[in-house]
DNA sequence: TCTTGACCTGGAGTGCGCTCCAGGTTGTTC
DNA sequence: GAACAACCTGGAGCGCACTCCAGGTCAAGA
């Protein structure tokens, strides 16, 4: 992760990958489904990620990892793309979502309690 | 979900799947993966699941909605019918999945953090 | 000049967890 | 006794989100 002169126009793949915790082939990936806007390049024609594209990455990585789809966050995207208009729409897939992750949550809370449930007893058939 | 007489012995397939939430396939499936002890036959071959088949069921989804793998599941089932000498392990195979899941909460209320503040942003722009 | 390494592309392959299917049996209903 | 519904089996198929691969370009170092 060491960021070499040559990076002051942006990342390389491999320091972006390291930074985001996202792998470079899902990053191409990404770009490739529209979550990514088209990469600004380096003459040789390899990717240099912006400090926003890192940003960017960490919230996709964030709604990825709570149980959004590519699919829902590729529309999420494109309803950025077509500007303020938008607006209100991406803000009810995120309302949506937030509630969807809240339910998670409530799933493992419960989970929490069963878990728990069955370690005492296994702890008591220990002691 | 009405219990009918025929099933004094045991839920029928489809009765079973109402209660646990879990597809008809879904309970086949996991049988030939070893997560459900071979389930006792009516007369004509048709499965009758007992109360404590739907009890174990409910346990398996409820580890399988918080990302235990099969794999996992069918260890656990494994240590189960190799007695009580396993229960360390089976101890410890919870334990595991207990602070799997506690991270899931956390990766879950920092993307609620995050969601809000993009939230905060959607409705000032929209005030 | 040759090699090495990081990257490029389009497209194929993978692993997981189901889900569906064809063809068959049994039991009930008209 | 014909039709229908609910189930049976082994095995194939599917959707998702990556992940890998072959074959190529380019720039820097020995």
């Amino acid at each position: 992760m060491t960021t070499t002169t040559d990076e002051v126009n942006g990342l390389s793949p491999a320091s972006m990958a390291a930074q985001t915790g996202v792998s470079i082939d899902t990053l191409r990936y990404y770009e490739r489904e529209g979550l990514i806007d088209p990469v600004t390049r380096a003459s040789n024609g390899h990717r240099r990620y912006s400090s926003d594209d890192v940003l960017w990455v960490q919230v996709l990585r964030c709604l990825r990892d709570t149980g959004m789809t590519i699919e829902q966050l590729r529309r999420y995207c494109e309803l950025g793309q077509q500007g303020e208009s938008t607006e209100s729409e991406r803000r009810e897939l995120l309302e949506t979502h937030r509630r969807e992750v809240e339910a998670q949550i409530d799933v493992r809370r419960e989970a929490l309690r069963l878990i728990d449930h069955k370690l005492t007893f296994y702890r008591r058939e220990q002691a």
